[in-house]
RNA sequence: GCCCUCAUAGCUCAGUAGGUAGAGCGCGUCCUUGGUAAGGACGAGGUCACCAGUUCAAAUCUGGUUGAGGGCUCCA
């Protein structure tokens, strides 16, 4: 007999040979039921592998995360099982699950694979699905009879699979086989026991892709799908991206009138009225803030020399990104005629960041450690240029507005700053009702400045300043800023789509480079620790994400328009106009609808364009000096006087409460 | 930048085996003066993205350019 170890802690005898699945069998029928796969010794296996003496085991179900992984990667092999069917010709290559999905990537020899073809691949797999045909796990030297099955399963002569199988037997590591019904893939597992599981799986979208990501090598076909346990989360899912849909901030930006985009300046956003005043509202929300938080805002130049960026070490790390400015002039010979080579005494450049900027306005007094931090602040309209194939509405434009600041500081401030930083942000973020935070480190990339003892130190001092304040994050290796490396914040919408906005950033290079110092507490001069900063990120991106988190359902304090005033009939336009301009001067955003049409109309429009109260007045309203005002969720109240109005609604933004101060003796 | 798809009125879209365009919404005028998600009539609006080519004839076919959409890569 063997023991093994449950997750419980109690210890299970077995027969010598006996398989995860015996195991789920010996504890109950109604787990060897619900039973996807098996975690021994905190490695995922098949319920089929055999366990030995000794081993931690855990039976996972539906319920587990890695679970759904496991059902996906093996509706991947069902997905390349069911094209192989329709498309004899297509070649795998790898097939790996995403973060809500899967896919494949596939090369075609000739023809294509478009959404037209999903009805005839899932009806493959629903077939499939329906055999139930386990999943056997097998284990090939590369020279016998599995090996050679697998071979032929699309014709034989795959080079990308060679590829890979010649990387495994390079590393010397075990080369196992997935096999269900006639087909077989390369596949390290696990997998759920057998085909049946996979009933709910569905094709999403088709797109372009490369092997192995380079766009230099072949390109594949990557056909998406997702997969889920049970039917009524599938439709779920299915659901949530309907509404994704029809919350696309391009969409909504066009029918509530905020922004849009002409082909003259691509990537560049026009704000309409409305959308200029959203922007602007995130504006003032941050200044509010920042004062309290011990910041000054400046302002910088959007055009500076050529020279400074090389200075900054951006015209060698960020020259394709950048913006330059070009002088013309006309021939002095044929004034019809423009030179486009003349000389410049000194080129200008349109800056991509404020940080050079910000070290300008540094250099500009002499500094003193008494004053740090010194924190300045700035929406700094940067300009970037951008891969035509990656311009996405607000999300990815070619100039934007950060809420940058930068602070200077002594090194032993760095963690204070950075504490303070984590705290402020999720304040911001919680004011969009964006709780969902997490919290990434990026460290040196390939492309960077400054000395490997630099990025030592400032790699660790973000860690810890990370780890002391008991802050869980991911680790993104070589994903920092070329001058330092940066704890990025990701938020995730009410969809559970996560955005990158805020960003730390910790700079020991460019300090140095700008000659900038400070007269610390023994009279010498030292370089201070620049810390680059933004919150919203690009004040453009965060407006995207907030008009899809609300869904264009702005909350009262940031409607564009709060109130429409609507009068029962002409007759009473005037005590609608008395509504309103009383309204205005009660700091309310309000717009009074005097069209000719009938109030359904009118209501019908106010709701469309999600204005939070619409305000009904007439014979009614008029004679007994009140309003009727209707929410935008459809709930009415009349009878209701403005002040009592007044009294029930809150315009300004979600707020922290101050802490008391205590009497101290 | 790369791959695939697309571009017709302000918006959403229809159309043509190649013979220079149509709907709904919106907009304007008029009728209607109305009580909580569409009252009615009439009207104005388009070099069919742009540039070439094929053709007696191109919005339609071909090539290119630009822009947009979906991905890859990159990123705030």
């Amino acid at each position: 007999m063997i023991s093994v170890k449950l997750p419980d802690g109690s210890v299970r005898e077995l027969a010598p040979g006996a398989t995860a699945m015996d195991l789920a069998e010996q504890i109950g029928p109604g787990l060897a039921k619900a039973a996807v796969a098996a975690r021994v010794n905190d490695k995922l296996v098949d319920l089929s592998r055999t366990l030995s003496d000794g081993d931690e085991v855990a039976i996972l179900t539906k319920k587990d995360e890695d679970a759904l992984d496991i059902l996906r990667h093996s509706a991947a092999h069902l997905m390349a099982d069911a094209i192989l069917r329709v498309f004899p010709k297509a070649e795998l290559t790898i097939g790996p699950v995403v973060e809500d999905g899967f896919y494949y990537d596939i090369y075609l020899p000739e023809g294509k694979i478009t959404p037209e073809d999903f009805p005839a691949i899932e009806k493959e797999m629903d077939q499939i699905a329906k055999e139930a045909a386990p999943f056997k796990r097998c284990v090939s030297d590369g020279h016998d009879e599995i090996f050679a099955r697998y071979k032929a399963i699309d014709g034989g002569n795959n080079k990308f699979k060679s590829e890979l199988i010649a990387g495994i037997q390079e590393r010397g590591e075990e080369m196992s086989f997935y096999r269900h019904g006639d087909f077989i893939d390369l596949c390290r597992g696990p997998h759920v026991p057998h085909t049946g599981f996979l009933k709910n799986v569905k094709l999403t979208k088709v797109s372009g892709s490369y092997w192995r990501g380079k766009a230099e090598n072949d390109q594949l076909v990557r056909v998406y799908g997702t997969a889920f346990f049970t039917k009524e989360e599938l439709k779920d899912y299915l659901h949530m991206m309907e509404e994704a849909k029809k919350r696309d901030h391009r969409v909504l930006g066009e029918k509530l009138d905020l922004f849009t985009f002409t082909e003259d300046a691509p990537g560049f956003p026009f704000f309409h009225p409305n959308g200029a005043l959203l922007f602007n509202l995130l504006m003032s929300y941050m200044r509010s803030l920042l004062s309290r938080r011990g910041y000054q805002e400046v302002k910088t130049p959007l055009i500076l020399s050529e020279e400074l960026w090389h200075r900054s070490g951006h015209y060698d790390n960020y020259l394709e990104n950048m913006f330059f400015t070009k002088l013309k002039l006309r021939d002095e010979q044929d004034r019809t005629k423009v030179r486009e080579d003349a000389p410049e005494e000194r080129p200008m450049a349109v800056k991509p960041m404020n940080c050079p900027g910000h070290c300008m306005l540094y250099k500009s007094h002499q500094h003193s450690h008494n004053q740090f931090p010194l924190r300045y602040a700035e929406m700094g309209l940067v300009h970037r240029r951008e891969l035509s194939g990656v311009r996405h509405g607000l999300f990815r434009v070619q100039a934007f507005t950060q809420d940058d600041a930068h602070h200077f500081c002594t090194p032993d401030q760095i963690e204070s700053e950075i504490s303070m930083l984590i705290d402020f942000f999720t304040e911001v973020y919680s004011a969009f009702d964006l709780n969902d935070v997490r919290i990434e480190l990026s460290t040196r990339p390939e492309k960077s400045i400054g000395s490997d003892e630099m990025w030592e130190k400032a790699e660790s001092a973000l860690k810890r300043a990370l780890d002391n304040k008991g802050i869980n994050y991911v680790l993104n290796e070589g994903d920092g800023a070329f001058y330092g490396p940066k704890i990025d914040f990701h938020i995730r919408d009410v969809l559970k789509r996560s955005w990158q906005c805020g960003t730390i950033q910790l700079d020991f290079s460019m300090p140095e480079r700008f000659g900038l110092t400070y007269i610390g507490a023994d009279g010498q001069r030292h370089t201070p620790v620049m810390l680059h900063r933004a919150c919203y990120g690009s004040l453009e991106r965060f407006l995207g994400i907030i008009i899809e988190n609300y869904a264009g359902s702005f909350p009262l304090w940031l409607a564009p328009v709060q109130v429409e005033v609507i009068p029962v009939s002409e007759k009473f336009a005037d005590y609608a106009r008395r509504v309103t301009e009383r309204l205005l001067d009660e700091g309310v955003r309000v717009h009074v609808n005097l069209s000719d049409d009938r109030v359904g109309y009118k209501i019908r429009e106010a709701s469309l364009k999600r204005i939070p109260y619409a305000i009904v007045v007439g014979e009614k309203e008029q004679s007994a000096g009140t309003i009727s005002v209707r929410s935008r969720d459809g709930q009415e109240q009349s009878d209701l006087t403005i002040e009592a109005f007044l009294g029930q609604i809150d315009l300004n933004p979600p707020r922290r409460k101050p802490a008391p101060i205590a009497a101290e003796e």
